[in-house]
DNA sequence: ATGCTAATGCAAGTCGCCTTGCGTTGCCCG
DNA sequence: CGGGCAACGCAAGGCGACTTGCATTAGCAT
């Protein structure tokens, strides 16, 4: 039986499922670039080959299954589209994957140019059509700035992960949804 | 001339001096321990005898100078207030040692307690009272939380710094504290 | 001054990330 | 059904963080 070369494609897929495997198994300290070719059957230097660094692999193989898609809702109302985006990315937030996602998404790497700060500016830009919607039904003042807005809910959620590591959950992402909505000012008219 | 060895507080300052040469001089990157070991005339073994780690070594490095307080101002007006000191940590976010100190307190270290969140979060702890001061003078509504405003201002600007390694700006900061205050529906009564 | 002890110096070594040069082989194309 | 060539395997090595064991010495108390 022949160590069963893998090439192209479905070498490339071995080591990704290999690298989910010790993610998940033993977290991120877990998944070391020896370790993932060794459980895939993969020379380690090919593996620097083809991804270049050990950022690099964990990052695709993360966001290669990840695509939770955060799906953008149009439900007719700003306040219930927006608390359920940010409630699910709350909830992918509180899981290991999503943690480790973002946890490598911080880290600077300043050879060659990167697209890790792409997965959550991409799906940032998006949400940002929840609030336009808004924008254009009323429901928001009409200088209001979607993306200000956008980062403003999904900053707390980031900046809590990564610097308090505690749990974020969807009541922090409500509260925070409607803190950006109405201010923290008494409300006139009760 | 004897090698000046230096003991005990000495080569503590002596250490702390010349990683804070290197990492203005070099960036984060040539702040190597040896580097700095060899800047402070002392051996690596001895760094890592008394701070442990690197990361350990750098903080203290950029906590003991890097002290700026970030006054709590307290000027009546609650605007004011969280402009002030906002605008604040948004100058300190824009400086290499701040943005430094921001990235090695995201960064996880499993052996061990650290004391690297306390840094932000006593600052923000300390903010909140600012919030608390508005509520009483009636600026804000009772149920404001201030943790919670805090953390809606200071998110956006950590995770800006940490996603996307733009700078801040006081305008950015100012446009925070105006959404978190008012909210971002049509204002009544113009 | 003189000792004692804890704080250094020093050497050697581990581990993980990453690179390079060269031999070997899978794989697609003609 | 062969080539040919890029894609791999392999060995060796560099670099930085960190550890360990042992020799040495600074510095404080006496």
């Amino acid at each position: 039986m022949p160590p069963l070369r893998r090439r192209g494609e479905r070498m490339r897929q071995a080591v990704l499922a290999a690298a989910l495997d010790l993610l998940s198994a033993e977290g991120l300290s877990g998944a070391t670039v020896a370790a993932v070719a060794r459980a895939a059957g993969v020379h380690e230097t090919s593996v620097y080959r083809r991804w270049g660094s050990r950022e690099n692999l964990i990052l695709d193989a993360l966001t290669s299954r990840l695509d939770t898609a955060l799906p953008i809702p149009d439900t007719g109302r700003v306040r219930e589209d927006l608390v359920r985006f940010f409630t699910a990315l709350a909830h992918l937030l509180d899981t290991a994957q999503g943690r480790a996602l973002l946890r490598l998404s911080v880290e600077r790497d300043d050879t060659l140019e990167d697209r890790r700060g792409p997965y959550w500016s991409e799906r940032l830009d998006r949400a940002a059509a929840m609030v336009q919607r808004g924008i254009e039904r009323g429901e928001l003042a009409a200088d209001a700035d979607p993306g200000l807005l956008v980062e403003a809910v999904s900053g707390p959620l980031f900046s809590r992960v990564l610097l308090s590591d505690a749990p974020v959950g969807p009541a922090y992402a409500e509260r925070l949804v409607d803190l950006t909505l109405d201010g923290a000012r008494p409300r006139r008219r009760s």
